[in-house]
Order: structure tokens, then C-alpha cells, then sequence
DNA sequence: TTTTGAGTTGTTCGA
DNA sequence: GTCGAACAACTCAAA
């Protein structure tokens, strides 16, 4: 009897999985393999929040599994040596996993490839960054051009179903999953693929076509969620991919049409951001554009402190900080306000910032986060005009005009009328008496005059860009 | 090889 | 309140 590993890695779901079908294409005897591996529950970029994430998103595939008669199998250990005993053990012939594109994924592949047959395939992306090369063979280093030759590419087919048996295993011994306590229990992101999927699909019959107007804005749900579920492939790229095409065709009219097509657009940069990070892997130490790795930042941990724990004294900046803290998501918007915030206003090293969103963060994933913060910084592949700076007060006003998400997050400033939601250190004396709403006392003070931190940044960078 | 048009998501200022 | 221009120069991609 022929006997395959499926290596599980960031692919935590049993549909639309080419590694997975490309296992029981081979073999008779499929074994669904995690290693826990200390290199990466270690390293400083992962975090308790996105570990029990990802437990509990085993713990749901070994559910899924165990319905179809197969069960998880959970090892610890360097990755080399786990498969290695797990194929003494097996006999099993061959491994299949989905190709990754971080620098330690892929290193970590190329050894155990080097001593195992491992096979890998596509699924982090739908279209690989090989594939994605100018006429002359270098990687894009501009989204629009990337983007068109990502729409130019034939979609790879439609999404593969999830089987409907697999193999009964044999007895293998196999680690209980941890188990790390929720924070908040009831987390607004339960793991797992049938959740993903769910979500998906909700997403692709109502909000997609709003996308477009609604996206933005911080105070409604009009984004699809989906990101810590793409992250850990509860949800394939191709699957989200796929609905965004359906939805398109489906649209009614033209607001319709470009609300499924912006949300397509988010996916091509994220597969952008992962071509990016596969080519030039230096940039998850150095900025991409060699100009602006000279900038001093300032060191200044205690305002670095208050920034993390949303305590700046800018509201919206304070709301996404704690909605971080509370949820280990945040708005797309409010991640740009923050991330601007920290680095334009505060003038802190976005590599700080960086590895903050990475350990707090469900979605942390190494290349989006830094083509995030990034393009924040004006130091990454986008022309970067150096007079990019967000105004907090202005973003608010534009993209949470009540003040619902700033109440919702920072509840001090729930009894600040609208006009001050935004800038609370404006309100005069009596008004702060009059809703017990003390500046300085029950909230902070602004931690830097935007305007000067605004001048003063613009000023550096000129000098160094 | 040279040339040309373009480049995610911003802000401020003055008319 | 709204609108367009200015805010630098540079590099990339493609013809």
C-alpha cells in the first residue's frame, strides 16, 4: 500500500487543497501532519493571540478530518527530523505541502528537500511570484502593471471540492493540541474552515457589492473579515478569488461591478505583497528603496508604549490600538491611521511597529504586514511621495463620522459630543465638566501637535528621500 | 537605447 | 462648503 504525508503548513483546510488531492491522487494511505516547529513559535513575530488562532483552527481541522474517518496528526520538533521519523514510522513514500513564500519557509523546504521527496504546490496565491515576471524575466516592483499581468494570466480553474472520505489511519502517536485561553473567549473570529467559508460566502452574496463606498469606513462592516482565515488557508486565495469573480458577474449594475472588482483588487495585492516579499526577502529587515534606510528615528520607548497601548490622545489612533488589543484585528483604514501615527507623527521605526501588528495581529502574515507598513513609511515600492501623512482628525471626520468606532473602542470618550469626537482636547472647560469627560485626567492629552510632528517629518524626509 | 506616461488608499491652501 | 493645484523628484514599465 502506497502511503503519503500531507504536511500541513498555512493550508488549514481540506477544500480547494492541491496539496491535499495531490496526496490522494498518489497514494492510498494519506497522513495530515502539523509540526509545531520551536523556530517558529519562538520567533518574536508570532504572538499567544495568533497561536491560539491557529490551535484552534487545528483543533477544527482535526474535527473536519475525523468526520471523513482521518484524523490530525500533531508532532513538535525541527521540521527535517519529524518527517524523517514520521516516515519510518509510516512508510510513507512521498510529502506534499503548499509552497510558501516566507524566507524561513522557504529555506526550511529547500532542507527537507534536499533528504525527503517533498512535493510542493501552489495555494498560498492563486497565480505563483515565478509565473508573475516582466516580458524580460525580472519581478514587477509596481502594483498596476503587476495587476495587469495577474488579470492577463487564465484563472487556474474552478475550486477543488473538499473529499469526502479519507483513508482511515493507522495507529500513530500524536501530541494533544494545546490549548491557549481566548482573549476575549468570545472571540469575533472563531476559527476554522467552515466558519471561513461561511464568511466567505456571505460576504460574496451581500457586503462585496458595497465594498467599493463601504470599505473605508470604520464604523461599518464593510470588509470581508477574511483576513486571519486567509492567512492560516482556511479560505483558499483561489476560493476568495473565485467568489470575487462570481460576484462580479453576478452584479447588478456598475456600483455592483466595482465592488467585487476592488475586493479583487485587494486579493492581487496581497499575492503583490507575497511576489514582493519572495523576490527581495531583505525587506522584512531593510527598507525597500535603499534611499530611506538612513532616516533616524527616535527613540523613544515611552511614547512607543502609549502608541501600543492606545493612549496617544488621537482617538482614532487610540480605537484601532485597542481594538488590537481586544480583538487582534483592526480595520484596514485604521491600520494606515495607526501605522502613519507611529511612524510620520512619533517619527518610530515602522520596523517597531512592524513586529507589534505581527505579534498582536490574527492575520500576521510576513509579506503583507511589511508591504503594509511599508508603503505607510514611503519606504517600499509605491512612488512614496514623501508628504503622505495621515491626518487623524481628518480620517476620523471622513471615515468614522459619528465617532461610533472611536466610542466603541475607546469607551471614555463616549459621552464626547460629535463635533469634539475627534479632537476631545478642543472641548472648553465646561463642555469636559459637563460630560465628565476630564482631558489629561479621563482621557490623555494629545501625545504630539500633530501639525509640528507633520512639518517635522516632512522635514526628514525631504532631506532623505 | 531612448522616450514617454504613470505611479492605492493624502493634506493643505487659496480661490 | 467645494474644488483644483501644489507638494519633488524619481523610477518603473513598456513602447
Amino acid at each position: 500500500m502506497n502511503t503519503a504525508i500531507w504536511w500541513i503548513r498555512r493550508d488549514l483546510r481540506l477544500s480547494d487543497n492541491q496539496a491535499l488531492a495531490a496526496a490522494m491522487h498518489q497514494a492510498s494511505m494519506v497522513i495530515p501532519v502539523f509540526i509545531l516547529d520551536p523556530g517558529l513559535l519562538n520567533s518574536p513575530y508570532i504572538g499567544q493571540t495568533r497561536l491560539g488562532f491557529l490551535f484552534d483552527g487545528l483543533c477544527a481541522l482535526d474535527a473536519d478530518l475525523r468526520r471523513r474517518g482521518s484524523a490530525l496528526i500533531l508532532r513538535e520538533g525541527n521540521p527535517l527530523e519529524v518527517l524523517h521519523t514520521l516516515c519510518l514510522e509510516s512508510g510513507a513514500e512521498s510529502i506534499f505541502a503548499e509552497a510558501d513564500i516566507s524566507p524561513y519557509a522557504r529555506r526550511r523546504d529547500e532542507q527537507v528537500k534536499r533528504e525527503l521527496p517533498l512535493n510542493l504546490l501552489s495555494g498560498v496565491t492563486v497565480h505563483t511570484p515565478e509565473v508573475l515576471r516582466k516580458a524580460e524575466g525580472s519581478p514587477y516592483t509596481v502594483f498596476t502593471p503587476f495587476s495587469r499581468m495577474w488579470c492577463s494570466l487564465p484563472f487556474p480553474g474552478g475550486p477543488l471540492a473538499a473529499p469526502e472520505r479519507l483513508p482511515v489511519l493507522p495507529p500513530l502517536p500524536s501530541l494533544g493540541i494545546p490549548a491557549i485561553p481566548r482573549h476575549p473567549a468570545d472571540s469575533p473570529f472563531p476559527a476554522g474552515e467552515s466558519e471561513a467559508q461561511r464568511r466567505l460566502a456571505s460576504f460574496a452574496d451581500f457586503t462585496i457589492y458595497r465594498y467599493a463606498e463601504d470599505r473605508s469606513r470604520m464604523d461599518l462592516d464593510g470588509t470581508s473579515g477574511l483576513s486571519p482565515y486567509l492567512r492560516f488557508g482556511m479560505v483558499s486565495a483561489r476560493q476568495a478569488a473565485w467568489a470575487a469573480r462570481q460576484a462580479e458577474a453576478w452584479a447588478k449594475n456598475a456600483a455592483e461591478r466595482q465592488g467585487a472588482e476592488t475586493w479583487l483588487n485587494e486579493l492581487i495585492w496581497r499575492e503583490f505583497y507575497a511576489a514582493i516579499l519572495y523576490h527581495f526577502p531583505y525587506v522584512r529587515r531593510l527598507a525597500f528603496r535603499p534611499q530611506l534606510r538612513e532616516i533616524s528615528w527616535r527613540d523613544a520607548p515611552a511614547d512607543f508604549a502609549a502608541w501600543v497601548e492606545g493612549q496617544t490622545g488621537y482617538p482614532v489612533v487610540d480605537a484601532a490600538m485597542r481594538q488590537l488589543q481586544n480583538t487582534g484585528w483592526i480595520h484596514n483604514r485604521a491600520r494606515m491611521i495607526a501605522a502613519s501615527f507611529l511612524i510620520k507623527d512619533l517619527l518610530i521605526d515602522w520596523r517597531l511597529g512592524e513586529c507589534h501588528f505581527m505579534q498582536h495581529l490574527l492575520d500576521g502574515d510576513p509579506a503583507a504586514n511589511n508591504g503594509g507598513w511599508q508603503w505607510v513609511a514611503g519606504t517600499g515600492t509605491d512612488a512614496a511621495p514623501y508628504f503622505r501623512v495621515f491626518n487623524p482628525m481628518l480620517q476620523g471626520i471622513k471615515f468614522d463620522p459619528q465617532g461610533a468606532y472611536v466610542r466603541r473602542w475607546v469607551p471614555e470618550l463616549t459621552t464626547v459630543p460629535n463635533d469634539f469626537i475627534h479632537a476631545p482636547w478642543k472641548m472648553p472647560a465646561d463642555v469636559q465638566r459637563r460630560v465628565g469627560c476630564f482631558i489629561g485626567k479621563d482621557y490623555p492629552a494629545p501625545l504630539v501637535d500633530h501639525a509640528l510632528a507633520r512639518e517635522r517629518a516632512l522635514n526628514i524626509y525631504k532631506v532623505k528621500g
